[in-house]
RNA sequence: GCGCUCGUAGCUCAGCUGGAUAGAGCACUAGACUACGAAUCUAGGGGUCGGGAGUUCGAAUCUUCCCGAGCGCGCCA
């Protein structure tokens, strides 16, 4: 129970007192009530807006209302005094001591200090990565990792049970064209001279599969007609490729629970199955959808086809679920990929989608609603391009000619350290540089040296004497300082930094969290620069020493819990 | 033409799902190393939150219309 919470329940019990005493109407809806740390040191402690969202319902004025609450919170032990301010804000002024003691509950908890049970054991499932099975995974790819990732464990912190999925698109025209493709590098492992035609997969690392292919089959391939050869190479490929992705994710420290396969899917009669779920609520029909307005595509000609009313779900217009020659189009399969999943999951499933997908969310949501029955089983998460520079310069690719930054090349360059934490210094809807220089640098401009600086700073004080790792019996009222108390408070915020990050499937926030604590930590510490007697270490105080060790190892808790999270080491020494 | 994601200090970005006087870093100016790690810190200037209108006690946040950027737009995945 922390003082956030502590407080919020008191005023919800405040809130019945009140009804049971006449003063306001019973059942009053405390769900917009919040109790948070004022931005303004002089608003107080702690602040809460409960006047203001309930003084419709009570139909009295903020002020008034507040000035019920004020009194009866007044009489509370923890709280020193109270005071109504601006439209009816109620400012709480802690009594002496309080704070100190949240850090109790840290020390106490170690790194599991702010884990939450909001997920109340619900089952989530996060989908992400999921890269076509066509080539190795490149830079841009990694940023959907270890969003995906970062949320998943941020969500295992909050307390739900989590599936992490990878969905491998092993079916359609791309994988078929990875087999040809792969077949000549086959033909080439032999000596053979051979040419890439357009449409075709250029990329070097399609060598290692042709004498993958050679060692495995020999030259029993040659001579085999390509609807012989064809299923062969094509399975045998993707599972090469897919082994390199996994190695990929295992360096990056993404451990998938499920790669689920769009091929598998189809061949079960899993497509057949949820559009029949469709046809049963009369969502599905045969017609000609308008063509698009303004610029019309070259080969446009109107089609009757087989379509799902998607606009009865608030898209655009309906979606084809069938190619001309009868296959399933991606969406069919992705439908059924939902509604497989969604059985599956028995939960709210979360889609990590690169933004040029951003198009498909609409329909998907749709489909998803009308498999399910449900509103909100599905978020979609849009992460932006990344774009790489090296010291400003836009370091070079071109997907055409299939060259393009690995993923594994950037982890050459900078590590899986840097990588995890400087993915999450953008929300995920904007778009990040990342800058091999910048992240590398020993320096304020560096986020990830930054955090981790403070960390092993805060370790470091712990080598100058064997005698301060007791502070067990510490008597925390002695931090008094307003850095100090400063600190606590920011160390005390982060189980609500957890759960709204959770509820809001926004992982960044840590991040964004831990570079703000670190900047509070650096703070103190000069600050015993400029003041001596703000030294961590008093050797004529033994008490006041005790007092300020625990507070920098709840610091280091803190900071090591946050970069565990994002599944990042918390260095002892740099 | 339509849809999606955006537009916040000179630059790069936060802003806790509607709260009080919009915050950081970089850059600029002026300071702090006989010191628990100066790879750091302190202070200062810098804003019509793209623009207009609306919703209400209260808007960077919600609605709507413009302006601008990126992405997408019937059988590719």
């Amino acid at each position: 129970m922390n003082i956030f919470n502590q407080t919020h329940n008191v005023i919800t019990q405040i809130n019945k007192s009140l009804a049971a005493d006449g003063l306001i109407p019973e059942g009053g809806d405390l769900s917009k009530m919040v109790v948070e740390l004022p931005r303004d040191l002089s608003h107080g402690d702690l602040s809460t807006n409960v006047a203001m969202v309930t003084s419709k319902q009570a139909a009295m004025k903020p002020r008034d209302l507040a000035q019920l609450y004020a009194d009866r919170l007044a009489s509370e032990s923890f709280i020193d005094a109270v005071e109504i301010a601006g439209p009816g804000f109620i400012n709480i002024n802690l009594a002496d001591g309080v704070w100190q003691n949240q850090l109790v509950a840290i020390q106490e908890a170690g790194t599991d200090y702010g884990k939450s049970a909001i997920g109340a054991g619900q089952n989530v499932n996060v989908e992400f990565v999921s890269a076509n099975p066509t080539g190795p995974l490149h830079a841009a790819h990694a940023r959907g990792a270890i969003f995906g990732d970062s949320l998943a464990h941020l969500l295992e912190f909050a307390g739900f049970d989590v599936t992490r999925e990878y969905y491998i698109n092993d079916a359609g025209t791309q994988v078929d064209v990875l087999a040809r493709s792969s077949y000549l590098r086959y033909l080439e492992a032999f000596g053979e001279t051979i040419e890439i035609p357009a449409g075709f997969y250029p990329g070097d690392y399609l060598k290692d599969v042709g004498q993958a292919l050679k060692e495995a089959f020999g030259d029993s391939l040659k001579a085999q007609s390509e609807e012989a050869y064809l299923p062969v190479v094509r399975d045998f490929a993707i599972e090469q490729i897919m082994a390199g992705i996994k190695a990929d994710l295992v360096r990056l420290g993404v451990s998938m629970d499920i790669y689920s396969s769009e091929r598998a899917l189809t061949t079960s009669g899993k497509v057949d199955e949820a559009l029949g779920h469709l046809k049963g609520q009369n969502l599905v029909y045969r017609g000609v959808l308008e063509p698009p307005k303004g610029q019309l595509p070259d080969d446009w000609e109107e089609r009757e086809q087989l379509l799902f009313k998607a606009t009865e779900f608030g898209d655009d217009v309906d979606r084809p679920l069938q190619k001309s020659d009868g296959t399933w189009t991606y969406f069919a399969s992705d439908i059924a990929y939902h509604y497989d999943k969604w059985q599956r999951t028995n939960g709210v499933m979360i889609d990590v989608w690169g933004a040029d997908h951003g198009g498909y969310v609409k329909r998907m949501k749709a489909a998803v609603q009308a498999t399910s029955g449900q509103n909100n089983q599905l978020d979609v998460k849009l992460c932006q391009l990344v774009s790489l520079l090296d010291n400003g310069q836009p370091v070079k690719m071109s997907k055409r000619a299939g060259t393009f930054v690995t993923l594994s090349d950037v982890m050459d360059a900078v590590g899986a350290d840097v990588m995890r934490f400087i993915m999450l210094t953008r929300r995920n809807d904007q778009t990040l540089e990342f800058d091999y220089a910048k992240v590398t640098e020993k320096s304020r401009e560096n986020p990830v040296f930054y955090v981790q600086y403070a960390h092993a700073r805060a370790r470091s004080v712990f080598r100058q004497d064997e005698a301060i790792h007791e502070f067990a019996d510490a008597d925390l009222s002695l931090l008094r300082d307003d850095l100090e108390v400063r600190l606590i408070k920011q160390l005390v915020s982060w189980p609500s930094l957890i759960e709204a990050a959770a509820k809001m499937h926004e992982p960044h926030r840590i991040a964004f969290y831990l570079m703000d604590l670190a900047a509070a930590f650096h703070g103190l510490w000069n600050g015993g620069r400029d003041n001596p007697d703000l030294k961590f270490i008093q050797n004529d105080k033994a008490d006041v020493t005790k007092a300020r060790m625990y507070l920098v190892n709840c610091v280091s808790t803190v900071i090591s819990s946050g970069l565990k999270l994002l599944s990042i080491n918390a260095a002892e020494e740099m």
